[in-house]
DNA sequence: CACAAGTATATAGTATACTACATACTTTGC
DNA sequence: GCAAAGTATGTAGTATACTATATACTTGTG
């Protein structure tokens, strides 16, 4: 079991941001029971599995609200499993279409880079 | 020549976040100077690939700051050739990040998936 | 055992990217 | 020729995602 700053070393993600990545029910860790002394919390590895999930999710352009969706798909035992396969099937959906437009901005930035190399200076 | 109206038809970005672009400096029109009752900006064909770059770019998690990196080095003059060549190589760059952050997060959604699809419901 | 470092909690502030008025003028359609 | 629709400008408000600060308590180290 991990403490916050452990999380943040492995991740690299600031303290401050596993913190409110906690209020917004991205993550979630639980406080030792037999520990009275204190409150601090602990985290199980598939914290740092969500976090590195989140990382590369925001980078492609997801939104925290989108990326709590597939969290909860994939951890919460609430959900029916077929809800949960909705949610992630039209996440595929856009993953897909993220790599075409992703495919496209650089096609147009490759014309972009000819047209120039071929201006004269 | 088009009005801010035709491009938002066109590209299906408000009228407003059209306007909120060109003070960031993402686009530009001009007034036309034959007509002089009224401050109309007109825009070339251009912008409209302009916005259509910006909504791709955007979708996979440029900021617009990084968006107008790459359209200054595609239109402004002023830059010199090797500068340009390398916003866009830095641009290229992040864009094979991306691909793989995207391919990564696709590959843990269909795991997630095939193991929810092997659980008792 | 002092004290530096780590943790918890709460609140406020910041950056980015819009979005919504309000006001005023212009153009278009019937 | 008048109302509806379009455009320009300015200011303020909102949503998202942090980021910083202050305060207080706990833990680890020389």
């Amino acid at each position: 079991m991990k403490l916050i700053g452990q999380l943040s070393k492995e991740t690299g993600i600031p303290i401050g941001t596993i913190r409110f990545y906690e209020k917004s029910g991205l993550i979630s860790g639980q406080t030792n029971e037999e520990i009275t002394t204190n409150n601090y919390v602990y985290y199980g590895e598939e914290t740092v599995d969500k976090l590195r999930f989140i990382q590369m999710s925001k980078a492609v352009g997801f939104t925290l609200a989108e990326i709590k969706e597939v969290v909860d798909a994939w951890y919460k035992k609430q959900l029916t499993k077929s809800a949960k396969i909705e949610v992630l099937n039209k996440k595929l959906v856009q993953i897909n279409d993220k790599m075409n437009e992703l495919k496209a901005v650089k096609k147009q930035i490759a014309i972009c880079k000819l047209n120039i190399e071929n201006e004269v200076d």
